[in-house]
RNA sequence: GGAGAGGUGGGUGAGUGGUUAAUACCAGCAGACUGUAAAUCUGCCGCUUCGGCUACGUAGGUUCGAAUCCUACCCUCUCCA
């Protein structure tokens, strides 16, 4: 029992209450877990797997995890703070997203363990009358405790009502499911605790709220998103992900390795030991990247990955392969800038001669400072913007 | 229903008739350096057939000249009811 309770425990922020939670285990049944996600974003990413990571450990320990897409409350838009109105998906991209999600989820989650659901499901039927049954459950003052609405109400700033709505039909969703544990991010505590309330309403047996930190993106700063284009995809090209993760900072570097990593925490503070007494940090980043490249593609990835990148920023090399791609012209001769721009690698004619005067720009090896280069008709050649964009060209 | 504020380049945000393709910051990109695609430093950062062209919510107008003034419209936000 003690051995479930320490499993569950790391890595998570919270978790309320852990004696509910030990109640659940000793019932020994298999408990519902559930994990709600957008209906819009499937791509998943690390940030992502934190809360997946957390969702694996209970199906380890036996249980089931439904996997919740918010088809309806994304209708709703999460009150973010930033509520833009959302796109009303149909239901063919609805099935579309799943399938992407599930294609990708099951790179941690069980599939046998695994139930995919959407909350429309018993959201739809809810009607206007259920909805308003719903909301006389709650009240403004409690809405008001969560702490963006507080801030927003303080300085007079709008709250939409149905932003009131999002925290209570989540909440719903646990009592439609019978949820015996809910995990979310630190950001979702407050919504997982509504759900909590709202089961006690509905005489049901309060569910476990655990959360999670939220990862921070590439810039170390903000969490990772897909808008903020500071994420790293779990699908994501091997090389691509290997040098992302090489590109973060030093000190996030500990961080990830906390979050993301199944190192143990043992080894990880005589990493970080390792790395005062000297030792390149940049190595000790190739163990995490390693280790993440490994777990989403194949065992030994990591390592090719490694190499790669050393060959190609140590010696400067150019990477065995290279996508090629044609370009047919109907001159003799085309000006390089324009080749570049015809075959994607730059932007505009304009980026091109910036390249070019700042010595960015490579053709097999040599760099170009000509910005009127002409390529010939007929030739083919290894083109090179900036240190890692590589593409050969046939003209 | 009434009153007010505001919409500027990827983001934040200056600029209130003329060296303004538009300050600054962030992001981004390139280069240098480092046994990292870390950190730091430097440069760039609308498009172009290099003559220009298109840009400051939209559409008109005033003017030699407007992001800056006028008119209408659209949108966002706040306050009072």
């Amino acid at each position: 029992m003690k051995e479930e309770l320490k499993l569950i425990k790391r890595g998570s922020d919270e978790i309320l209450t852990e004696e509910d939670l030990h109640k659940k285990f000793e019932s020994g049944r298999q408990l519902i877990v559930k994990a709600g996600f957008d209906p819009t974003a499937p791509d998943l990413h690390f940030g992502h797997t934190v809360l997946l990571n957390k969702l694996r450990h209970f199906q380890d320990l036996g249980h089931k995890v439904i996997f919740l897409i918010g088809d309806f409350t994304g209708r709703i838009g999460d009150p973010s703070g930033t509520n833009k109105t959302r796109p009303i998906l149909n239901s063919e991209d609805l099935v579309k997203n799943a399938k992407t999600y599930e294609k990708q989820v099951f790179k941690i989650l069980k599939k046998e363990l695994t139930e995919v659901r959407f909350n429309s499901e018993w959201c739809d039927d809810l009607g206007a009358n259920g909805l308003i049954k719903l909301a006389s459950k709650y009240n403004v003052a409690r809405m008001l405790e969560r702490d963006d609405f507080n801030k927003r109400f303080t300085s007079n700033k709008s709250i939409a009502i149905h932003e009131f709505l999002y925290p209570l039909v989540q909440g719903y969703d646990s009592v439609a499911l019978k949820a015996d544990v809910e995990c979310g991010g630190t950001d979702q505590k407050f919504n997982l605790l509504v759900g909590r309330e709202l089961q006690r309403d509905y005489d049901q047996e309060p569910q476990v709220v655990i959360t999670v930190p939220i990862l921070e993106g590439l810039d170390g700063v903000n969490k990772m998103s897909k808008s903020l284009d500071n994420y790293i995809a779990i699908d994501e090209e091997p090389n691509e992900m290997f040098g992302k993760i090489m590109s973060i900072s030093d000190e996030l570097m500990w961080r990830w390795f906390d979050l993301l990593s199944f190192i143990p925490e043992d080894d990880i503070s005589s990493l970080k030991n390792e790395m005062k007494n000297g030792k390149n940090p940049r190595d000790i980043k190739f163990i995490l990247a390693e280790e993440l490249v490994d777990r989403f593609h194949k065992q030994g990835d990591g390592e090719k990955c490694r190499e790669i990148f050393l060959n190609r920023f140590q010696k400067g090399n150019i990477p065995d392969e290279i996508e090629s791609k044609t370009i047919d012209i109907d001159e003799d001769s085309i000006l390089l800038v324009n080749l570049l721009k015809e075959s994607g690698m730059i932007a505009s004619v304009s980026e091109g001669n910036r390249l070019i005067q700042q010595g960015g720009i490579k053709i097999n090896s040599e760099k170009v400072s000509d910005s009127k280069f002409e390529i010939d008709k007929g030739t083919e050649n290894i083109y090179q913007v900036g240190k890692r964009k590589f593409l050969k060209i046939k003209v």
